[in-house]
DNA sequence: AAAAACTGATTACAAGTGTAATCCTAAATA
DNA sequence: TATTTAGGATTACACTTGTAATCAGTTTTT
């Protein structure tokens, strides 16, 4: 699995809210959550892509960044990776804790019957 | 929140297996699953205790560990961490990507239908 | 008592990370 | 055309992390 920072993911986000995009866009869009450098980014930008997370190609003198895999996919691994460290892989006793300790609300609720619901279909 | 690396995070929770422990002991916990050297360990024990996730007392010339906070509030803190910068802090989500990559059992369903229930009566 | 072994403390050192600044070249502007 | 500017490439630098080795003092052993 490719390992980012948490730095070079949020790049990668900013990335996968719309692209192909040039570093100048994707300045453009971090600038309202972070204080980053523009200097910061691209240094970020630069290392994204030798860890082969992200590939462009040139446009003039400008590169037009694409990610090379889709945030479900990333998400999905560091998820499996979280659980599998923390929770022995099992992902109940993660939704457990946060239901022991109150940070479930009934949307939560709501929303993971159907996750499951849905899964049930699925099976059938 | 007292930020550990995942090395030091492993070390931690060999002492959560029990505790009050001293280096030896988790130095031989730890020698199962890891080939860590002795020295490495207890530069992570020193570590730990400066970053206050330890605290020790000396007997005789040796140190006896204790943790600082228990493992589920340690997780929960992690995870709650973990699915605010991957999922904007909603927990269904995680659990659907799960769910449609084909990586919950059965059993898992069964967990999180419990959990569910459990918190359900909570309410009431 | 002298030597060996064990304990924690200090030091080491390369790779990764956060956070840029500087350099170099091409494009835009004065 | 001379100069400023915008882009990417290279360099910087302190802090963290993985992974120990060395040092110094205290028990054990011989």
């Amino acid at each position: 699995m490719i390992e980012l920072s948490k730095a070079e993911f949020e790049v990668l986000d900013a990335l996968w809210q719309d692209y192909p995009a040039t570093a100048s866009q994707i300045i453009a869009r971090l600038s309202d959550e972070k204080q980053w450098h523009e200097k910061t980014i691209k240094t970020l930008l630069g290392r994204l892509v030798k860890k082969g997370a992200l590939s462009f190609e040139k446009e003039g003198r400008q590169y037009i960044y694409s990610p090379c895999m889709e945030r479900a996919e990333y998400t999905l691994k560091e998820s499996q990776n979280f659980i599998e460290r923390f929770f022995s892989g099992r992902i109940a006793p993660l939704v457990s804790g946060f239901a022991k300790s109150e940070q479930l609300s009934q949307q939560d609720i709501n929303e993971l019957k159907k996750v499951i619901d849905d899964w049930e279909k699925q099976q059938k």
